[in-house]
DNA sequence: GAGCGGACGGTAAACGATTACCGAGGACGC
DNA sequence: GCGTCCTCGGTAATCGTTTACCGTCCGCTC
């Protein structure tokens, strides 16, 4: 491959006449400047970004880690970041945690051994330490889960008052014995969206179970409760992935969403509007989000003394027929 | 941030042998390799991955250039790129073309700048070039669509045939005006679906339209096939995000999945088996297309010189009621 | 005890860019 | 005509590692 100094002996120029007219920061003669990009050219000169971003101290590259690519909640903030990072010049490397707190390590450890100009990241729970990239100096935005112990910027959505709202919802929709599918202990969405649940019925009346946030894990759960002797007549659950468990723990159970069992879950899929009945959920804004977090991001990377702040957005209810007899 | 020579003054010790005793490629003196990692351990010593990376020519990361994050048949493939790259100490970057030929390009010129190790790529079109990573030597693998004119490693699946089938699928369902609705022309499953529907019902009887691989762009294309004076009785659908814009515009006039309008979509979707009436769908290996991938480009990485290969994957078609009346 | 070999650690040269610094030369004012 | 200033381009330092090369020292053998 060829290396600057291949450019400027081609050119008969030095390598620092290369690099000004390449970047165009300097003035450079034109007819100089004509050789440069002639050789260039010629050569396929493409530049060694590491050498480049070594020398600058700087990449001009974001990493967003979620914790399940799988999930169009996650994949849709990530499209959020992405064209607000777009514009900007940046460019955004998608990481995949997971749900699993080693690979988001290993994760966090290659945003900084790369030298990353920022982290947009969805914590898995209260272990992940960023402490080292903030040592770094490495500007870190939070997404959906605050980051415990630090006071970085954070872009959150008030999802306990959303669970609250939604299972008051169901009460009022007549539903007599409303129970709750949240996510595993310790990630701070699931954890509210129970507590929100629990705001609701009261602690004495709590009916719910925890599973990893997946469909195979909630099928499951689902299938205890509706089991139970005095089984639940309506659930919230924690998110759309899990919402597609349940429906298949229904579905088992010949038993028909709306009628049977009331359902609101977390997080407006493409798909929800499409089954029978239609799925009534709690849509949070994902995309803008991802804007938000990425606007915070750059905002830091520009100025590093702005005081943390916490952007937090609304989640909307949209009804549809499955919150309904 | 701490470097190496700091780490190697505060153990009193050169740099070379800060490096031997992390990198632990050679022996290094019991007694100095404690100190070394004292003292790295002391000054929260991470190594400057950039500079690593620029010395040793090589970097433990591959990119995964995909053209639609919202697409569960790509984050499946990504998932399968990443299992198996995380095991061999490889990380994933996953970078979001958007069916755009600019952005595709941007991200393989930052592939390239940032010197990745290989990179798993779903061409978005025959304008795709991937004729200067080539040159620099970096290898990479097609999924899901050939690279015109290079003969690298792909993994594809005989979608030609898959269409033919889930066609004649429908034929023998008693269907008898068969339409299709596939992507843009010149992507080559779009292309290559919609000739195996071509094989089915002849050239004659072609009842199709072409649009974006979106929701809605199939709901406008739909629609205006269901309004035609004689309108298909059955469609065979490209991908499972042009599918629920098709089930919207069926919905939208009334009509039911299978007994009014028969239905086969590619793309196994998690919701498929949940709406109603069940989605047929041709189901293809996604997962497994990025195992695959990933498998064959560590080998390529591994031993530059191994012939090019093409694997191409059965997909399966799963018969559910959209596709009987 | 001389010679030899092996193990280990330091010195310094890479990797490929950017950029501080300096010197040369031209323009211009007095 | 001379001094000054400005512009431009080359030289070389620099970013933070890895690693080729070499010298030293120790132990072993004859």
């Amino acid at each position: 491959m060829a290396t600057i100094s291949d450019v400027a002996a081609r050119a008969g120029v030095s390598t620092a006449t290369v690099s000004r007219t390449l970047n165009g920061k300097s003035t450079v003669d034109p007819e100089l400047a004509a050789r440069v990009v002639a050789a260039a050219e010629e050569l396929g000169y493409h530049p060694n970004g590491l050498a480049r971003n070594l020398r600058r101290q700087e990449t001009a590259v974001l990493a967003l880690i979620i914790s399940d690519v799988e999930n169009p909640f996650f994949t849709s903030l990530a499209r959020g970041v992405e064209d607000l990072a777009q514009v900007s010049g940046y460019s955004v490397v998608l990481c995949n945690s997971d749900e699993n707190a080693d690979k988001e390590r290993r994760y966090l450890d290659v945003a900084l051994q790369e030298r990353v100009a920022g982290v947009v990241l969805s914590p898995t729970g209260p272990a992940t330490n960023v402490a080292l990239l903030r040592r770094l100096g490495t500007p870190v935005v939070a997404v959906d889960r605050p980051l415990t112990g630090t006071d970085g910027d954070q872009v959150l959505v008030d999802t306990r008052r959303a669970a609250r709202d939604a299972t008051r919802h169901l009460m009022t929709g007549g539903y007599r014995r409303v129970g709750c599918l949240s996510g595993p202990a310790g990630v701070r969405t699931a954890d509210d969206r129970l507590t929100g649940y629990l705001d609701a019925v009261g602690e004495e009346n709590a009916l719910c179970r925890r599973a990893r946030y997946r469909a195979e894990g909630a099928r499951l759960a689902a299938g205890e409760l509706l089991d139970l002797p005095v089984p639940p007549d309506a659930l919230l659950i924690a998110n759309s992935t899990m919402a597609i468990g349940v429906l298949e723990a229904l579905a088992a159970r010949g038993l028909r969403p709306g009628r049977d069992v009331g359902l609101v879950s977390f997080d407006d899929a493409p798909w929800a509007p499409l089954i029978d009945p239609p799925l009534t959920v709690v849509a949070q804004p994902a995309y803008e989000i991802g804007r938000v977090a990425a606007q915070l991001l750059l905002a830091r990377i520009a100025d590093s003394t702005r005081t943390a702040v916490t952007e937090t957005l609304d989640a909307r209810l949209i009804e549809r027929q499955s919150s309904r007899r």
